[in-house]
DNA sequence: CGCTCTATTGGCCAAATGATCAATTGCCTT
DNA sequence: AAGGCAATTGATCATTTGGCCAATAGAGCG
């Protein structure tokens, strides 16, 4: 039960540091959510004692919305620049979708039930919560405009789109991810959008 | 700072007693989450010492899986009462759809998402929660089936037109409910359905 | 009216949390 | 190589949490 004391004790540059515990902290908040994310818990991650965490973030919740923001805006970045490598716009949006429903984005989907949730009662984890949200609702919004599909409104477009995808992530969270609802959510979007743009995706 | 001493001590009876905590404690959660239902909290309200909810239940999360599963089993009855009420199957579920768009529901909305999200940590919520939501499903689908519209699988079709609902729950949660996402999300509930059922809600 | 039963109290514990601060020790500069 | 700056430690605090238990006192029964 005693403390271990870390013998391999090293000197960080403060940026490096810094870079460390938010990158620790993305991985607890995918592991384990944001109510893991606590001083000791990180410390200990770190091999570092708790007080030095509050050296670099003096409250943890700013820690907290900074290493959210991370994850989202990560993802964010990953799948549309993926999609946007496909050559039409039929083609971007398939990849998109089908990245969305992979199942490896079950953790994700749970740091982000989590994250809608707990940012009732923390501010600055809701403005990183806001922030994603729009990101998510510019980017998508951008990608449809710019690809010319049949839709008189490409903003609420990518909002209805968008709030399809989230249904299906509370049923990923819930059930699990072989679940016979499952496939029909996954049916759902998929003609959702095909509707929603027009087109047809060309998914089983 | 003192701790306020109660001078009305009254001696209910059991049954009273708990039924009573029980009350308060769906309160608790409706106005301030599930993270708000501890004892020492839930005892000022009820102006009653911590260590007498222990008493009743020895386990608070039993307390918060009971009182959960009560509100979520009221609503459902409340909502299909009122649209049984109905004279026609197209009235029937009009009315349940126009219920589910109220403002009001914003409340449940708040306790539904705390409740997916907490229930990753504590096996007797999630019990609740998936036996309320068997309970939605089960209703809804009878609802539909009995009401001979137009879908090839009555079952199917509440699960979707349930993620629709979802996916605007968790708007609602984070939009004010006057933003202009609202309206775009009810109208795609609207639409859904009718696509779903094939028929008009006759909802502007 | 008084007695008994038990609902209720008040006090307590151990654990975990965020946060602060002087003291130390490792790395960089000169 | 030596000194100084600051990254890091270790210790401590105030709070809050769930839970336990002996003592008390209220309500109903004889």
């Amino acid at each position: 039960m005693a403390t271990m004391i870390n013998p391999n004790r090293k000197r960080l540059k403060p940026d490096e540091r810094r870079a460390d515990m938010l990158a620790k902290a993305c991985e607890v908040l995918l592991e384990d959510g944001i109510g893991a994310l606590t001083l000791r818990h990180l410390a200990a991650r770190l091999g570092v004692v708790p007080g030095l965490v509050n050296h670099y973030f003096p409250e943890i919740e700013a820690l907290a919305a900074e290493a959210f923001a991370a994850i989202a805006e990560s993802e964010v970045t990953a799948l549309f620049d993926a999609a946007l490598a496909e050559p039409t716009p039929t083609a971007q949006i398939t990849r998109l979708i089908v990245d969305l429903l992979e199942p490896h984005r079950r953790g994700v989907s749970l740091l982000w039930l989590d994250a809608w949730q707990a940012s009732r009662n923390r501010a600055q984890l809701r403005g990183a919560v806001i922030t994603a949200m729009d990101l998510w609702q510019d980017r998508l919004s951008t990608l449809i405009a710019n690809g010319g599909f049949a839709t008189p409104d490409p903003a609420a477009s990518a909002t209805r789109i968008l709030a399809l995808i989230d249904g299906l992530s509370i049923q990923a969270v819930i059930d699990e991810p072989d679940a016979p609802g499952h496939a029909i959510l996954r049916g759902m979007v998929i003609t959702g959008v095909e509707r929603e743009l027009g087109i047809a995706l060309g998914l089983v």
